[in-house]
Parts: structure tokens; sequence; C-alpha cells
DNA sequence: GATGAATGAGCCTTCATTCAT
DNA sequence: TATGAATGAAGGCTCATTCAT
């Protein structure tokens, strides 16, 4: 047990560390972003920063890849409610779709998915990793809930893999312009009317009868 | 005569240090990108660069404006194309839907939108002009073709700013999930299969019947 | 006649340059005196300027030999008045000691001597020649005019090169002192107290019981 | 003991760069003096140096300070003899006067006046502390003691602080012209005899009988 | 294991100087 | 002759990274 405790605070460490280098990436950009910062940041040493990762690129691809994990979880947790969606078929997709638009759009996914894209040259690994890990797995989770609908007559037989892409379509493009790509606060009233309104045209779409 | 000779050179040569600025810091990123490096492509010396712009601070912007300007070019010569409609609206919408696509996703507005992003935090400016010239001007110029055509039977009764809004998010947000964000080569057969089920969706909700 | 217009306006278009840049070199010193802001307030192109002088270098020696050479003829114009001493000597010794406190603390014999100095190991020539042409021609012109004083009896028999020396001590040191170096103004009851107090003492030393 | 090294390394390595730097600034000026150069000299590395001192200005302004306080300390260990004067005034005044342009002269503290001047537009403050540390308070102590020696009956009645600004005027000012400002080695003798005359005329004007 | 101190490499920027007009 | 434009060289400063404690 007290062998433990060591390693608990080493993994602890660990992750304040990776905690401290994604806000600072996200602040300042990958190059702009000074070790040093995310050492002050972790309230440790550069050297002990350097003792857990070998060096900058390492700790940028360790840091995303650990928020983009946090991520996916709230993805998959949003999705789930769709496994049983009750007898009302538009309430259950502008629940999903308002939740959907809450966590794609928060500073932290927005930051993940900046960062991923700006560091495109540098580290092409680290975008394919964020998008297999957010969008694509999204996208599937919902494929798989459009399916399922489809064949249970709840929604006009379709291709479910397009579906879900439209789906998800209606509700990040809209956001994204009305945000200003997250520069701007988008009053929630406004994030709720693209919900319903991706609903409302998703339901005329795929809708029966 | 001789004497406009000096100008356009002048002018010419800017050009030229704009252009390969853009291509530079598209290929290593804001800050990655030496001005050395710039120059360089550009065939010009350092100093010769700095005569023209104060700052790599001020390149930037103005390599940014720049190649907006032309991406927004391309973009209204686009959309202009719905102004006569045709007998077939199915048939316009496509022909616009896959011309959109070539536009947006190529490497030039890509890249474009990408260093915005990637420079939100040091240029908050520039990524507003960008979303401005591009997305915004390109969304209204829609909604403008897209109110005549409710207007004249075309389409039904709709708020033509959501509608042109949905319609760009179904060409947009699909293309950047299939190639990656530009990462992946998109088969043409692919590009159009995505424009059509946009302008299939697109109908399905706005059409009359 | 027509042609020695145009040699006229040439010299007077060196001096103009030769005026602005010792205005420059004073204000910002020798290194960071840029030749653009020279050019600037001469009022000409820097490769006019490259065409009356070959380089920097240059153009700093004959800068500050065209204004010793100012200063050295206000000292001179100084000292001429003690050729006729009048009845009264001490009347006399404190007329040209205020003056020369004037000339020698204004502020372009002051910007001449620092420059001089400050360049002392990169031009040692200019700083031997300004050293000539201003203290020693000074002490020399002093000496004689002190010899023929004490020949004629006005001062006890001393060797007036230490006289004049001493006279010129107590004239310059104290008013350095007081004037920081000149980057204090001395409000002129006190020039008047520095000469009054230096003639006292000099009288004491080398008048006539 | 074993904490304290390294702090004591860390005092030592600081002295030693603001010695080499005085060096290379007294050598080549300012703004001449390249930081390398004095890295160099110091035998660190530049970054180490900036680790030290955040900017080349303030490098110099410590190691102008530095420098002025050696030079204090020297002028006022020179003036503390004329604290017990001993029955013969002449010789101690002859002896202090001596040793005062042996330490004003000398090149460090020339160097520093040299410096302090030349760089009067861009650290005035700079100037002025030296001044202070340097001449002013070498002033003042010198006053001081004639203001005793006055009272006691070995000076006449005079304004103690005029006294001591002559007695100084009378020293460097004659070892400045001779020296060519320190460009010139003087002979020994010639030193002695610059302090024998002043003492002399010194004591003509404030002696006593 | 954690840290203060040190370093080698590199980048932005400026300047004196020279062509082409 | 006078100028706008261009350049080679160099300097201040920062940063990721590594020893010695």
């Amino acid at each position: 047990m007290s062998a433990q405790l060591p390693a608990r605070r080493r993994a602890d460490r660990r992750e304040v560390i990776l905690g401290a280098a994604f806000d600072v990436f996200a602040r300042r950009g990958f190059t702009q972003a000074s070790v040093q910062e995310i050492a002050d940041a972790a309230g440790v040493a550069k050297p002990t920063l350097y003792n857990h990762f070998a060096d900058k690129d390492e700790l940028f691809r360790c840091a995303m890849t650990y928020t983009a994990d946090a991520v996916t979880a709230a993805n998959v947790a949003v999705t789930d409610r769709l496994r049983a969606t009750g007898a009302n078929l538009e309430a259950a997709l502008v629940d999903v779709a308002r939740r959907l638009l809450r966590v794609c759009c928060d500073d932290r996914s927005r930051a993940l998915r900046r960062l991923a894209q700006g560091q495109l040259t540098r580290f092409p690994d680290v975008l394919e990793l964020v998008q297999e890990r957010t969008s694509s797995r999204l996208a599937e989770a919902l494929a798989d809930r459009i399916a399922r609908l489809s064949l249970s007559g709840g929604l006009r037989r379709c291709d479910p893999a397009v579906a879900a892409e439209q789906f998800l379509a209606l509700l990040t493009a809209p956001m994204d312009s009305r945000s200003g790509l997250g520069t701007r606060r988008v009053p929630v009233t406004d994030v709720n009317a693209v919900a319903d309104a991706a609903v409302d045209t998703f339901l005329r779409a795929y809708g029966v009868t």
C-alpha cells in the first residue's frame, strides 16, 4: 500500500501536467506555448516535466489524446440516450440534438479540433487520431441508432451512414457559423433554435409519411 | 508609361511575396514559417520583404486577406449561377452544389480556414475577417437566391437564412468528415455523391411536393 | 557665373547635410544615429548623401570637424577681448570668464566633446582633432594673454601655461559639476557666481599684492 | 554549507559577467559592444547572461553601477586621509591631491565617465547616478574636510563647497587636458606637477596669512 | 525523483550600402 | 545628379533541452 501511494502520486502528477499542457496549448497554440509556461501552469519544474515526457512533441501528443478521450466519453454518453427512443421520436431527437450541441461546441472540444487542425502538417497522426475518436466514432454510433430506427419504422429506408452524417452536419455547421467558430457566445435560445431546425429538416427528409 | 513600369513591378513584387507567404504559412503554420523561407520562396531578400511589410504579423494579415479575396471571388462566381435557374431546379442545385464543393474544399480554402482558426488567439481579427469574406458572404448570397425561389414557388415558404445555412451545412460538413479535414483525397464520385445527397435531403425538406 | 551657381548649391547642400548630421549624431550618438534619419533631417535621399560622403565614418569625421571649427571661432573671438585689458583687470577677467562659460557650455560645444569622447575607440583622431581645436587652442591663446599681463605687471611672475590651464579649470570644471555635464539647466546667476569665484581665486593666486 | 555553494557560485558568476561587461563596454562603447562578445569575455553562454540580466540595457546599468561603486569606495578612502591633517597642511594636501589624481584618472574611472556621458541620451539616469556617486560625493566629502580646516584656522574663512569645487577643478581639469582625456600617458612627474600647482594655487587663495 | 542553472541553435529585425531609373 | 528599391551581414533575444545538486 505504501508502495502504491507514490505510483498514485506519479500518475496524478502526470495528469496534472497533461491538463495544464492542454490548457496552455489551447490558449497559445503549439509553437507559441513555451514549455516553461506549461511547467508553471502545472506547478512543476521544467526538468520534472521532461522526466515524464521525452519532448514537447510527445507532450503535445499525449495531451491531445488525453483530452480527446474525455471528449469521446461525453459524446458516447449522449448518443446512448437514443437507445430507448420512447414513443415520441421528435422529442428524443431534439433532446439529443441539444445535448450534442452543448458537448461539441464547448471550449475544450473546439480547442481540441482547432489544435489538431492547426498542427496538421507537423502532427498528421494527431489530427487523424482526434477525428477518429470524436467525429467518426460519434457518426458511427449515431448511424447505429438510425439504422435501428429505420428498421423499426420510425424513419424511412435510408443509408444510415449518410443520414447520420447529415444529422450531425445540420447541427455542427450552423453552430460553427453562428458562433464564429467559437469566438462569439451564442445565446441558449439560438442554440436550441439550431437544434430544432436541424431536427425539423431531418424529419422532413427522413421521417415516415 | 516608362514611369508606370516601376509601379507595376512593385505591385507585382508585392503580390509575389503575398503568394509565397501564404504558401509557406499554409505549409508550416504561422510560427514555424520563417521569414527567410518566405523570402526565398518569393525570390527576394529578407529586407526587401520588410520593405513591403512592417512585420511578420502584417505580412500574415495581408497574405490572409489577399487569399481570402481570391476565395471570395470564386464563391460569388458560383452562387451567381443560381440567378437563372431554368426549368429544372434540382439539376441547377446539383450543379451549384458540386461546384461549391470544389471551391470550398480545395487546398487554398482549407489552408485559409485552418490558418485563421489556428491563429485565433494571436490574430482574432483575421479569423473574423476570413469568416466574413468566405462563409458569411456565401451564406448571404445563397439566402438571397433561396428567397427568390421561395417567392417564385420553386421552394416552400421558409426562413431563407436557415435554409441557406442548412444547404451549406449538408455540403461542407460531410465533405470535411470524408476528407479528414482535407488530409485524405476524396474521389470525384464521392464528392458528387455528397452533393447529390445534400440536394436530395434539401429538396425533401424544402421542395414543393 | 551660371557655372558657379551649381557649385554654390552643391556646397550649400553639403553644409546642410553636415549640420543635420551633427544634430542627429548629438541626439542619438554615433551608432544609434541611422543614416536614414540624417538624410531625412537634411531633406535629401540616402544615395545623395553617399554621393557627398564615402561612408558613415567620413560623414562623422566631417560633421565633427565642421562643428569644431565653428566652436573654435567663437572661442578665439572671446579671448581676443583680453588684448586690450583697459585699467580694470578684474572687470576684464570677469567679462571674459562669463563669456567663456557661455561658449564652452552651450549645447553644441558639449555635444561635440561628448561625441568625440564617446567615439574615442573608433575615431581616436577625431578626439585629438577636437581637443586641439577647442581646449588646446583656447588654452594657448589665454596663455599668450596672461604672459603679456605678467610682463606688464598686471599679474605676478608665473608660468603662463599653468596659469591659463588653471584659469580655465576654475571655470569649466565647476560648471560641469553644477550642470550635471549639461543635463541640468544652470541659472544665469549661478553661472556668473562661478565666473566671479573663478576670477576671485585666480587673482588671489596670481594677482600682484 | 553545501547549500551556500551554489549561491556563492551564482553571485560570483554575476560579478564575473559585470566585470566582463564593463570591460567590453569600455572598449567598444555601448552599441558597438555585442552581447556575444560580453558573454565570451565572461566565459559564459549568451542565455546564461540573459538569465542574470533581462536586457542589454539592464546589463549596462548594472555594470555601470557596479563599477561606480568600486570607484566611489576608492575616492572615499582617499578623502578620509584629510581627517587627520597633522602639523603640515600643505604636505597633507599634496598627498591627497596626488592620490586623487591617481584615482580619478585611472582607466576605469575615465571609462566610467566616458560611457555615462556617451549614453546620456539613452540612459539619462545612469549619468546622474555616476555623477552622484563619484563627483558629487567626492566634492561633499572634501567640503566637509575644508569646513573643519577653516574652523580650526588652517584655512581662511570661505564657502567650503566652492573651495572644494575649485580644489577638484584645479586637479582634474588640467589632468584631462594634459592626458588628452586619457588618450595620452602622462609621466608621473607631470602628474605630481599638476598636483603641486593645484595645491600651491589653492593655498595662495585659501591659506591664512 | 525534482530542481536551478546553463547551453546551442535559430529567428525576427535593422542597417549601411549599392543598383537601376 | 538624385532617388526608390534591394541586399548581405550582423545583433538582440528566446526556447527546447540537459547537467549538477
